[in-house]
DNA sequence: ACCTATCTGGAACACCCGCTCAAGAAAAGA
DNA sequence: TCTTTTCTTGAGCGGGTGTTCCAGATAGGT
């Protein structure tokens, strides 16, 4: 009865993402998105409605593949909180090193588009906060198992691991070369002891 | 011989640097910028060449307060180490949740600009190192008195600290109320015991 | 008082922006 | 096969961009 989408739309949201992702959201044209994306400006528009609303998906597409990625890795050292931490901080710096220094599309975001852009800040708040929980929740059962102090508590260190990755995804903008990054990931660790 | 400026170059230079500071570079317009400095567009042109030097210019002018803001604030507390970078990074967190979350100008640039712009990558990572290298020197200075643990070399601890300063920042922009951030300060601060 | 050099604001330039819209193409039901 | 509906592309719209240029103003040297 109609005519059927000739383009994928996730795949199309994934693309979007690389290039605001490596620019950002101001330095991308509609033109550029559009031809990275393979299709013409209005088949962009109907789908998304603005280029703002293709920013967003991209947003939450990046949100939910990291999401997706952090929890496999953390579930499988579920037994060492310190080699869990490790790895995951690791894994994203080596992602955020990557393309010349890209970063992290959500901390890139925090820094271009606030304070003017409330729908950023919440986003972003909000994925910031499901880290800090997941990580309260994993270092709450460390101290019961007696695997980490308890000098702090949990939802404190839980925050000063999320604001450090923070840190961390901006140094990998600056630095590049992970192995200069990697050695810091050992000190704050050591909040643990 | 010839007529004389009008306006003051320095101070021009400052009112920028608010501009890009809350609205960052590409969502600042030169016509926004000359408004703003009070002076027309061919007396900015003339003055700084183009909107990236004007941009260069206010990063360099952020990069000079800020350093000798730093510096006086380290020379006041010399002798407490964990004391003066609390203050410092207490300082930091309230000059950043201001103006609605505006952050810190140079992790601003990073994060708009890089990996682009080479030029802005050189002048965040120079003064970055500076802040390290001030950092490192006073932390070999309390290992020496004993004041802190030699668990860690203080290079590694002062780069630590700086990127974990770039976190503060980050978050600033996002949570806005200082007192969500400080107690994570105390955290980072335990890896000195 | 005149001349010259540099300043001044703002109109004008070419270009690119985000966005819309019209005309044609493709799929599914009659 | 014809119709209907939604897709497709790309030209076009109004407006804003960074930048240039010009006519007038203002200072100091002669």
């Amino acid at each position: 009865m109609a005519r059927t989408r000739e383009f994928d739309t996730e795949a199309a949201v994934s693309r979007a993402m690389e290039l605001f992702w490596t620019r950002g959201y101001e330095a991308t044209s509609v033109r550029d998105l559009a031809q990275h994306l393979g299709i013409g400006q209005g088949s962009l528009y109907a789908a998304f409605g603005d280029k703002d609303g293709l920013y967003r998906a991209a947003l939450e597409h990046y949100r939910t593949t990291l999401t997706a990625d952090a929890l496999r890795s953390l579930e499988e050292e579920a037994a060492d909180v310190r080699a869990a931490i490790r790895t995951l901080l690791t894994e994203r710096i080596r992602i955020a090193v990557g393309d010349g220094g890209r970063g992290c599309l959500a901390v890139n975001a925090a820094c271009e588009r606030l304070p003017q852009d409330a729908a950023t800040r919440r986003t972003v708040r909000d994925m910031q906060e499901a880290s800090r929980e997941a990580l309260a929740e994993l270092l709450r059962a460390a101290t019961e198992r007696g695997e980490i102090a308890e000098r702090h508590d949990p939802h404190t260190v839980a925050a000063f691991l999320v604001t450090f990755l923070n840190g961390l995804l901006v140094s990998s903008k600056i630095t590049l070369d992970p192995r200069d990054l990697e050695p810091l990931i050992d000190v704050a660790l050591t909040t643990l002891d």
